[in-house]
DNA sequence: TCAGTTACTGAACATCGTTCAATACGAGGC
DNA sequence: GCCTCGTATTGAACGATGTTCAGTAACTGA
């Protein structure tokens, strides 16, 4: 066969980013394999190599969406016009997304990209813009204080917050600590507004 | 041939492990195969298999080793009285390890352990022990201290630093933030100390 | 010297990512 | 309606991976 008009690139590469995705999230990125993915959307490997540079490519579409899904979940976090209640309500989105997804978030962090393939301009301008919607509450925190240590607060705090997620993703945190994540998040949450406070 | 008499089953293993932290340390976890270790000390890749159950308990003995590594790496840290002092120079004992080996550093945090295959336990008995160098610091920090309290905030900033290390050695911490990433474990550091003073 | 045990080999299996010649389909021109 | 041309898909293939195992050679103890 060839050339079947089932459908257009576009759609296929979306069916491709799709599977792809139902892979990772329910069985982990170890189970992901060109095989299994263009077995599930009904075509064969070497499709994906017309609409794909290679596996890794298509991983990094899947994470664009994970990071689209944590910006959302920001987004939807529970409001409050104090900046200590409204940092803690970020790391509760945080938390809560990574717990849901966490095949998804462990994937965002599996390395391959070898061989000098650099990170795509939109992964930077995500994290940046999330890690930009935490500032103006670490500013709130301490009007006086230089906008730019709010930032870096901000990214601080996020790497902070990242860190203990993803060990405990993989299983590792409990090495550590023995608490509960989310109890270990809050805290490393207050410690940084503590320190930013008093400047 | 069969049943050579070169090496002793202790010789043997050893050669192992010592093949493939080298690999790994030289060219990375992911360089890192049964018949690259076998090619390099002579035998085949079956043999591997005669003293070890799979590659996983290869890699755990080397990561055994590069625990080992950085608990003489803490207790090479240069010495004060101060604690504010004593906690920077730690992390600087940290970085600089983690700096001259990555690659292993990086193994020790590649997942796997999948089918409910335990974490050794000399694994958490050797990351317990780091914590537990640092937690005296800490109430010297501020001696009125619960010591338990302590013992918690030098695993928090354990995870911490660990965290923007890997971030840094995965290519990721420049995603985030775009100062050395010294400057940013310095500043990890007194957070905590800072958070912790006030208690 | 001989039996028994052990440890190594080498081939094999199933899987993986990836490539590519062959091919079959869709579209555009006549 | 036909023919050509380009393109999308296939399926087989390549080299690599982890792992297994029958076969066998060498050591050990009697």
């Amino acid at each position: 066969m060839a050339r079947r008009a089932d459908h257009s690139k576009d759609e296929l590469t979306e069916m491709v980013v799709v599977a792809a995705r139902d892979i990772i999230a329910t069985e982990g990125i170890a189970k992901l394999s060109a095989r299994a993915v263009a077995s599930r959307i009904g075509y064969t490997p070497g499709t994906l190599y017309n609409h794909f540079r290679d596996l890794d490519e298509i991983v990094t579409a899947v994470n664009a969406r994970t990071l689209a899904g944590v910006a959302a979940a920001f987004a939807e976090a529970v409001k409050s016009d104090d900046p200590r209640q409204m940092l803690h309500n970020y790391a509760d989105a945080f938390i809560g997304f990574i717990f849901d997804n966490s095949n998804l978030w462990a994937a965002l962090f599996e390395f391959k990209r070898a061989d000098g393939v650099p990170v795509p301009a939109w992964y930077r301008g995500n994290i940046e813009g999330l890690a930009r919607t935490i500032a103006p509450w670490f500013l709130k925190l301490r009007p006086d204080a230089d906008p730019a240590k709010a930032a870096e607060a901000g990214k601080l705090v996020f790497a902070s917050i990242h860190s203990v997620s993803s060990l405990q993703n993989s299983g590792r945190l409990a090495l550590l600590l023995d608490r509960d994540t989310r109890s270990v998040v809050h805290e490393l949450v207050e410690i940084h507004i503590k320190a930013f406070a008093i400047g």
